[in-house]
DNA sequence: TTGCTTGCCGAAACCGGTTTCGGAAAATAT
DNA sequence: ATATTTTCCGAAACCGGTTTCGGCAAGCAA
């Protein structure tokens, strides 16, 4: 009743693994190992081991396990903000899809931005060497992406949000674009139209070479014959999608549908539509791909090919942590298919016979 | 020339303090308080051990570090997915704008995302015990926030996106929305407004308490009688901002200027308006508040005060750093100025004789 | 010279975990 | 009953840094 002078409440005391240990009268290597599941620990102290861990609120520190263990349970993320904002509208989703997959596993999430190419090896150097992360989820897939041959020089574990040419020893995740602008032209032609166009975004890109590629089959599918004149590429936002709209209007014989590698240059050229007086969905159809929310604001509402974005983050995080504990990087691949929104900016060509209320929406 | 025996290039060896020691026949005791900065070196040596730092390409493990000075050089922001997108939009900016304040300083970025208040409390909560970050950004700030009492108990630290009621010992970065209110009454008063309506986000959250104070100071300035009649609160999206707006035109005498406490919402004043056959701008005027993108696409253009939110990221930043290494919580409080953007949707209003041209653009 | 700082660095403890190794006790085989 | 495994845990090294402490040598005053 007196010795209230004992060091009280002078903030709150961690609990440590000597702390677990002493309390049950045992050895931090035992409790270490009880909780990590090693074979040589008896069912019945594993269980002692493991209640008095929760009951005194025992959380080891991830930094001082990482001292030997060598992981700190950690994925990045650098972040392009420079060029088209295209992306950005997705950063939330895909956030949430990669830190939904990391918390499910205890591991963590490093974000970082990065305005330009040095500066994004910069941070990705940086994080390495300070070892912040155990391993980096790769955005924007060039088509010979030069991260990929340094990661693979540092011997960093990484994952690509895209496929990529060289493809020894990596692993990723992507939406098969190529099936969608197939779809896309299979789509148009069936509703009648055969002067179909292509909007592709930077052929830099690995998804703009695929896409494009996915173009050509579906002409070729539908016995099309490809007119290397209706086909553009570098757009990737509205402005540039104007831009390029208008000139394919412009031509002597303008095509009736255009895809749109990107949803950003379809929205444009619902301006450019307006500015020629055309209206989108009577005298041209446009199908996007992305979905981005703006495309449903739009009038009439923009047909495309909406991708999940946080699945995308959700399955690159499983499969980069997999791959962090050992799995082999040339079997973790995945791809997923883009989800058709049927809206109204495609219909049959104004100048075809046939009517609308022949199609039947995908 | 024989020997290539030796271990050649498995992996790259990470240089270790030691190596730099040894390197220099020093202790790595001195290596490191050399590269601290501690007084008791000579400036020769921390010279000499700094330039072989950087030729070997030294960066200590900063989990190694870690585990003796107890920080890890890292902040967390645990973002909310849930409820409506309004804040999706500065997300991309937000980010960038803490991960070049974080950059600066070496330290880093833990991003997680939550879409409930027990699974943020959780996260919050996880990355405290495992000692992944050093303190938190706390976006979304409530009026009566839970996080701000939990926190302060977990003498964790911590900086608020947004004021809070109970000040004591907590710092924050925070535009100053009551004044922007504020100016768009007096903006609206100026052009001839008498009937200035006003459209508020929820009331839990402490912004929305703070601009409705601005918009009652700015009709008290320009001597007009409050109607409470022309004040709703909780839109945050465009449905239901369209829905507020509807509510407002369909009174006796409704309104000829609406100001926003949020962009998205009157952006749902420009589809209430297309419904009710007024235009934007000429019967109906309308101020925003955010700066969101699509407010540039609108037409007429939406007239908003903008919030740079690249700035509220970095100031967040660098301000909780400062605290982390020990600064006044209470000293560390900064707020900005929302800048006006002077569009299309702003006008005198219909019914006054006044002329359009007797107003210059703020 | 002697005595006392001051400047500068080495030695060693320490941070909080993980992992290796060895040995006592219990279980099984002989 | 003895020999041999197995089972299970303790002791101690280790991870890569940081920080405390003590002491040698040089500098200064007396």
């Amino acid at each position: 009743m007196v010795d209230q002078e004992i060091p009280a409440s002078r903030g709150i005391e961690r609990v440590k693994i000597s702390d677990v240990a002493v309390a049950l009268s045992l050895t931090k290597s035992t409790v270490s190992r009880a909780l990590n599941g090693y074979p040589d620990i008896s069912e019945s102290t594993r269980l002692k081991v493991r209640n008095a861990a929760r009951r005194m609120g025992y959380v080891p520190l991830s930094h001082a396990q990482a001292i030997k263990t060598g992981r700190v349970r950690s994925l990045g993320i650098v972040w392009r903000v420079d060029s088209h904002d295209g992306h950005r509208a997705f950063l939330s989703d895909f956030l949430d899809g990669v830190s939904r997959a990391v918390s499910a596993e205890d591991w963590s999430l490093t974000v970082s931005t990065a305005d330009s190419d040095v500066a994004e090896r910069t941070t990705l150097s940086r994080l390495l060497k300070e070892r912040k992360v155990d391993g980096f989820i790769l955005p924007r897939t060039l088509a010979d992406d030069p991260r990929v041959e340094w990661l693979r020089k540092e011997e960093a574990p990484f994952i690509l949000y895209g496929r990529v040419a060289s493809e020894r020893n990596c692993s990723w995740f992507d939406f098969r674009g190529e099936d969608a602008m197939r779809k896309a032209v299979a789509r148009l032609a069936e509703l009648g139209h055969e002067r179909i166009g292509f909007v592709n975004g930077d052929l830099r890109f690995n998804y703009a070479l695929l896409r494009r590629d996915g173009y050509f089959r579906g002409l070729a599918d539908a016995g099309i014959d490809p007119n290397p004149g209706l086909v553009l590429d570098g757009a990737m936002t509205r402005e540039s999608g104007e831009t390029a709209t208008r000139k394919l209007l412009e031509l002597e014989s303008p095509p009736t549908g255009i895809v749109f590698a990107q949803d950003m240059a379809a929205l444009g050229a619902y301006r450019a539509a307006e500015g020629s007086g055309v209206s989108i969905g009577r005298e041209l159809s446009v199908i996007g791909y992305d979905g981005v929310p703006e495309g449903a604001w739009a009038s009439p509402k923009l047909s495309t090919f909406a991708v999940d974005s946080r699945w995308a983050g959700q399955r690159l995080a499983a499969l980069l942590i997999d791959q962090i504990r050992g799995g082999n990087p040339e079997d973790l691949r995945e791809t997923g298919e883009a989800r058709f929104l049927s809206r109204g900016s495609d219909r049959p060509p104004a100048t075809s016979g046939r009517n609308h209320a022949d199609f039947i929406n995908l």
